[in-house]
DNA sequence: TTGAAAGCGCTAACAC
DNA sequence: GTGTTAGCGCTTTCAA
């Protein structure tokens, strides 16, 4: 790499009076100015970045921590805050907790050294189990900011980004039973998390609000360490009276409708589903499946310029931004 | 954030003392060594990852450049590689091409200026059909090493990991002659793509070096701006004769048999399908989608490893490593 | 209009 | 055994 002294030597200037013309510092006259822009362009000169983060104590990098990538929600927060974060001139530094709290800990600590100028965070599910906070609370001490998005913690006070998983899950029942059906189950794989917990109490709610619903909530809380696809089976197999399904993650309500096909269901007119998911997703069965839109990418795009804001005035208050679900009333509907 | 100087301060002592006693250099007595540690203990000392960068004129940061975080391929990938980096003590920066050429020489452009050690690249499509090095090559020339994965540039000389698409593609192919299917299809999204061509090809190969076949390959090249269902449906409807189908891609097998079943076919018996896909994609159908698993997270693995090694021996040869499949002939095969 | 010098935080060769 | 010093590459204040 090409640096400013080196470029200094070659047109026996200083190095000072290189960087000023750079930064087309009025100080210094035209002429040089564009002596020097020519000579940097030729070597393709790039100043180097560890030196800027150093002098100027920040390093416009992010660290993002998610519990895996592996999961297509995650992955479409992450393209948001990869495209919001390019577009301002940040990287990003990506670390996956595996829903494990040691490896949350972990990412934490080796990234407040200076490595990132703060963290977006999407809470391990262990996390949220044990109620261990100490490592945000020290990053926050170190005063190195903190979103949080989806997974938050209520009792941790920081910047976040959720979306309202109650009400949409809610209101895809109610739309459900609008639709007239009388007996509608809730499935999930989630049910540790906190979304996955507001997911069902969102369909709880609508279930025994309704003056006309006379049966107790259905659930089904698949085992992921078993075949999903035979829990989902057996299930629909116990509770053939089921003609409406809202599956809470994004892969089970695929699954379910590809069963139940099998099992003979004529999807939706004896059977409606619903799920967590997106386009791609409802793609893939036939006939698709009706999403409830988690809006990810938007997500990770408001994620990340709460982030911006807040490096910009630290002393602003913390602010909870609920992103809009979209709910698309495909076929499985 | 707390820095030698700081500890020295307090101990009054030497910054030098300070670091030299952190890193248990024998010059310093024992009994400064643990005062020097307990204060940085009690301080939570971490020593400015930026300044140590600037001075060893290293990051342990890599860059990896995808196409797409969305696709499910490069993400577990994408987790491989990031696993691999942790144990070994390195951040990961990514960042995404969108398959666009201009994104990607954005991409290595921002990150050639001291923020990362190496590249590890799958090759965005438009570069592919471009054949534009030049930014690999200003990457290389600068001293910053590449690896390339699954999209890898033939004509580019570097390390690369790869999986043997064709061979892939064609035993799969094979496997379906030998189970006794008489009319295979071969459906793909990706051919444009170096990947899809050779699917393709392998493909093509086991058809034509039959000599029980009689037909011509039979393709179905899928545009994804319009609907991926009506597309594959039409091609069934036109294809009544075939029993047995490849999808180059990871979601058109699922989709696929998601239709079959519904136009009254009986998979595995009057159709079998195999995809390029993993466990996860495999379980969404009825009957689970035979797969060709690309073992994506060991490319990841793998791609690491040689950067690695080529960061501690710039000069040994470079190597193409090829990484196994895994086909699991599974409910639909 | 230009240059010298200090300093960001760290390491390490070299004094003492 | 401990301290001084220089330097990584850059920015910026102050001096010339």
């Amino acid at each position: 790499m090409i640096t400013l002294k080196d470029l200094a030597k070659k047109l026996n200037v200083s190095v000072s009076t290189i960087s000023k013309a750079l930064h087309d510092n009025p100080e210094i006259s035209k002429e040089t100015i564009t002596r020097v822009k020519e000579l940097a362009k030729l070597y393709n000169y790039q100043p180097n970045k560890i030196a800027q983060s150093l002098k100027a104590n920040k390093t416009k990098t992010i660290g993002v921590i998610i519990p895996s990538i592996l999961n297509r929600f995650f992955a479409q927060v992450l393209f948001g805050i990869e495209k919001e974060a390019r577009v301002n001139g940040y990287n990003i530094i990506t670390c996956m907790s595996n829903e494990v709290l040691n490896k949350e800990k972990e990412c934490i600590q080796l990234l407040s050294n200076g490595s990132v100028d703060g963290f977006l965070v999407a809470v391990a599910e262990e996390t949220q189990k044990k109620k261990d906070f100490t490592h945000f609370e020290t990053a926050q001490f170190a005063k190195i900011p903190i979103v949080m998005f989806d997974r938050v913690i209520d009792d941790f006070i920081c910047d976040k980004v959720i979306i309202n998983d109650f009400e949409a899950s809610k209101n895809a029942t109610l739309e459900l039973l609008k639709k007239g059906k009388k007996n509608i189950a809730f499935i999930s794989s989630i049910d540790d998390l906190n979304v996955g917990k507001l997911r069902k109490q969102g369909y709880i709610d609508a279930i025994k609000g309704n003056p006309n619903v006379t049966y107790d909530p259905i659930t089904l809380t698949l085992n992921s360490s078993q075949d999903v696809q035979s829990q989902i089976a057996a299930f629909l197999k116990n509770n053939t009276h089921i003609d409406g399904v809202i599956s809470a993650d994004n892969v089970s309500g695929t699954i379910l409708i590809s069963i139940a096909n099998k099992l003979g269901y004529n999807i939706p007119n004896t059977l409606s589903v619903i799920g967590f998911a997106d386009n791609q997703i409802s793609n893939l069965s036939v006939p698709k499946l009706a999403i409830i839109n988690q809006n990810a990418e938007q997500i990770g795009e408001n994620a990340f310029s709460l982030m911006l804001n807040r490096l910009n005035d630290k002393t602003r208050p913390f602010v909870t931004k609920e992103v809009g679900i979209t709910f698309s009333k495909q076929e499985s509907f």
